[in-house]
This record gives structure tokens, C-alpha cells and sequence, in this order.
DNA sequence: CCCTAAATGATTGATACCGCTCATATAAAT
DNA sequence: ATTTATATGAGCGGTATCAATCATTTAGGG
């Protein structure tokens, strides 16, 4: 029975409205949700999907939110390994009722994703990354809070001058920052808004803790963020020998080397 | 053959890693991304889930995080065609080039998702919205800006007094703005942070939109946010008739009906 | 009022995925 | 060195999902 077409378009609105809420619902679900068929509900996600609404899956139907950023090159597979077991080596530096800041950029968000599994309590914490974010807002007794600034979708999080301004209003026990690479000129980004940044968080911070994968060393980037490390805690996979081989200008830069 | 326990950690731990990035992966891509059988990735996958590392589906596994918040209560599905009429009727009232706001909620939101669909160009838009934010970041050439502030992870929003605080540092064509509610007593909402904001947003609007739904007009909230409705203008789907039926202080506020 | 186009649900054959078992290879334990 | 435990891949039957087709109903336009 053919039914009105602003029916058809509100329920195909709720649709994508529902699964942009819960990420995921399979078939099935929305079926019986809607009372409608298992046969309507997938020429509705197939008009959904070409609009790029959303991305089918076998059996159901996921938020594009989550599958459109995050262009993941190759090295990130190989690189899963070093970037926990740096985030597990950050997160041990964390104790309850710290307050702490973590950047933008997946090393970090290693740090972030232990500290859940962890389930430190009492935690203030400051991100610019609305992956983080999130994840962080399951901790318990904690508030998250985000610096204002320009939101840049394809990375989900917040950047621009704005943001530099505000982390002065804090004081932090632990900032963890990422970078594009480090090498004999010093430290590298790939956004001049991030040297502001980067200066406020030495400032404010007790530690400064630069988290690397290995690639990283010895490697660059289009802004140089920093002439030296001093200051900075590296935290780093990179075995001492590769570190030392890469000539960094250190300064009193303290290192931590984990085994990945 | 069996194989060195250190590696089987390591692999699972990079699957759940790369699902932690990806938001979803289906089976057959991770066995071929990590040159295992479709089998072991099964077994990889049930270990992981009963971790609450990842959540399993039929085809692949995805992100846990995408899929703890969120909670929809049955109201939304039915009313989601009048919110879509709200939204459709409130874009038509932006303009490319215009300086916008929208707040969080359901019902700005169908107005964000009503720009995105009309794919207006050149808009300079703030909300504290994260999905909002994601939604019109798509936009070409438009700039989306976040306020600061405190993290709510279950309604993916900023919020705060300095969100308030901030929007004073603009200036506004329209703002959407939802409420809990609008009754004989004046505008409600659930936190007393949107107090400030809402006059705030008075302040640098030039003209304040307030999106209700019609099932919002008569009741209330537990915080009142304005005595009156003067200067706002009410965008609903409820009947001329309802709304007078409510005894609404109206002040000199203008009023659009849109049929749903 | 009639006609056309559209939306739906049911059916069906094909395909993808799953859970299970089993044989094998090998790490880990003794 | 020998034994045990375990991780793996292959095969198989069962089931869920899919794409395509078709009849039915009815909205929307003359």
C-alpha cells in the first residue's frame, strides 16, 4: 500500500536520526521499531546510505559520524601496538583528582582510552578532541571540559587561536601532546595554531609529556612548534639507541622508553 | 600451529585498537588486514567482546564507546516529523553568509540538518552541539565554532558558564534555540546554565528563534529561564488555536506555524 | 472520478556469516 | 626430551541477510 511521501521522509529522517544516535542498529531492530518490513527498512537505508546519511553494514546500519573521519593510513595497524603501549605507560603516570590535558591526535587518545579501561576517578581534564571527550566522560566523578575554538570535522576536535587563549585559565598536573615527528631541529606540527598551544602548556603545567610513536622520530613537519625538547617528558617506544641516533635537541628533556 | 601467547595479546589488542579508531570493522577485512583466518578473527572477536573492549554484530565487530550513550526515549520517532517540519521551516529563514547559532537539542538540530541537506554556503555558525557541529562541518565554506566549556558525554554537548561567556564575543543574524518547555509562566529548561546563555544570546541576536515542538507548548521545566517571550520568535508545529488555548506571556513575540 | 506512479510486504533463490568439530602444529610445562 | 595445552585453519550444516521480483494497495494528479 503506498503511503505519503512526507510519511516516508520523516521515517526515514527518524531512521537516521536513531542510528546517529546509537551508532549502530541492525535491521532487525528498526523493522520492528517502525513496524514496518525488514524489506522496507533496507530500501530506506539504501536511499539513506546514497545520501550519505549513514553506512550500511551485513544486517544492519552504522552512523557515518564514526566511519567518515579518521582516514587511517596503513602505518596505524602496524603502529596499534606502540601507540598502547604508550598510552598504558602515560596513563600510569595519572593518580585519582589529577588534573590533566590530552591533546588532539590517536597517541594521545591511546592515553585517554587506558585511563578508562583503568577507570581512574576524580579525574579534570581538558581535550580538544571530542574522541577523547567522550570517552573520557564515562570516567567516573570526573568532568571533561573543552576548550572553544573551530571545529574541524575531519578530525573531530576543536582548534584556532581560542583555544591557546583558554588553557591559560588552568593549571595542569600532566599535559599529554602529540606531534607530527621530532627531529635535530627541533619539534615539529602540521598547525600554527599549535604552537600557541603548546606554549601555554608549558607554562601551566607541572609536566609536559610528549608522546611518540617511533615513526615519528627523526621525522618532520611543515610548522616547527619548538627549537628544543626542553621541558618536555618524551615518552617514547623507540628504543635509546634509535633516540640517540636521531641527534634530538633534548635540553634537561626527561625520556621514558616502553617496550612495544 | 600454535603461536607465541605475546603475539595473540598483541594482535587482539591491535584489533581492538583499530575498531577503537574505525567505529566498525567487518570480519573478512580484519583476517586479510592481519593475514589470519575469518575463524581466529571470530575467536579474537568473542575474547574482546567479553572484554567490553568492542560490541559484536553480525559481519564485524564495533566501537563499545559509539554504542553506550544515548538513551532515546519513544517520543522522538513519533515526533520527528514535526521537529522535520521546525527544521525545514527554520532554514528557509538563513541565508548564505549569515552569522547563525544553534543550540543542543533535538529540534535545533533538524534545523542544522535541514542546512545541510539545502548545502548552504559561506555560513559562520557557533552551537554546543557535537552532533550539530560534525552535521554542519560539512558544509562548504562554512566555519563551525564551539564554545568552551564543561563535556556532557550523554547529550554530546558543551555546557557551562563560560559557554555563556564566550557567545558574548558575537554576533548572531538568527539562534535556534530549543527549551524543555513554555507555559502561563514564561520559558523552561533542565540546567540554570542556559539562563545566561539565553540572555546572552538575546543580546547579540538579532533575531531569536525558539523551536518547540507542539507537545512543549503548556508545560515546564524545573528551571525558568525568561518570564515572557518578548523577543523571541516561537517557530512551532502546534495550531494557532493551541497556542492560545496555553495563555502563553507573549509579550511582543512573533509567531510561525508550520503544519506537520 | 479515474488513472498512474509509488510504496509496501511477501516470496524466493543466492550468498554470507556463524558455531561447531576436528586434525595439526607448536609453544609451554614437566 | 617428553608431554600437555593451546592456537590455528579447514570443513560442514544451519541460519541470517540480501537482492530481485511480483502482486497489492493507495496517494497524488489530472
Amino acid at each position: 500500500m503506498k503511503v505519503p511521501r512526507h510519511i516516508v521522509e520523516a521515517r526515514r529522517e527518524s531512521i537516521a536520526r536513531l542510528i546517529g544516535e546509537r551508532g549502530y542498529l541492525p535491521v532487525l531492530h528498526i523493522s520492528q521499531r517502525f513496524g514496518i518490513s525488514e524489506a522496507t527498512v533496507r530500501r530506506d537505508l539504501v536511499q539513506l546510505s546514497a545520501q550519505h546519511r549513514l553506512t550500511r553494514t551485513r544486517g544492519g546500519a552504522l552512523n557515518e559520524f564514526n566511519h567518515g573521519f579518521a582516514s587511517v593510513d596503513e602505518r596505524r595497524v602496524t603502529e596499534a601496538a606502540a601507540k598502547r603501549a604508550i598510552g598504558v605507560a602515560g596513563a600510569k603516570l595519572v593518580r585519582a583528582g589529577m588534573s590533566v590535558y590530552i591533546d588532539a591526535g590517536t597517541t594521545p587518545l591511546a592515553v585517554a582510552e587506558e585511563l578508562v579501561r583503568l577507570a581512574i576517578p576524580r579525574l579534570k581534564v581538558v581535550t580538544p578532541s571530542l574522541v577523547a571527550a567522550q570517552a573520557l566522560s564515562a570516567l567516573p566523578d570526573t568532568e571533561v571540559h573543552v576548550p572553544g575554538g573551530l571545529y574541524l570535522g575531519r578530525q573531530q576536535m576543536v582548534a584556532g587561536p581560542k583555544s591557546a587563549k583558554a588553557l591559560r585559565g588552568w593549571t595542569f598536573d600532566l599535559a599529554f601532546v602529540g606531534s607530527e615527528g621530532v627531529d635535530h631541529r627541533g619539534l615539529h606540527n602540521s598547525q600554527d595554531d599549535i604552537i600557541a598551544v603548546t606554549h601555554a602548556l608549558l607554562e601551566v603545567s607541572e609536566r609536559v609529556v610528549l608522546c611518540l610513536a617511533r615513526s615519528k622520530i627523526g621525522s618532520s613537519g611543515p610548522v616547527r612548534v619548538a627549537p628544543t625538547l626542553d621541558g618536555f617528558t618524551l615518552l617514547t617506544d623507540a628504543p635509546p639507541a634509535a633516540v640517540r641516533a636521531a641527534r634530538l635537541p633534548l635540553g634537561d628533556c626527561r625520556i621514558l622508553h616502553v617496550a612495544s
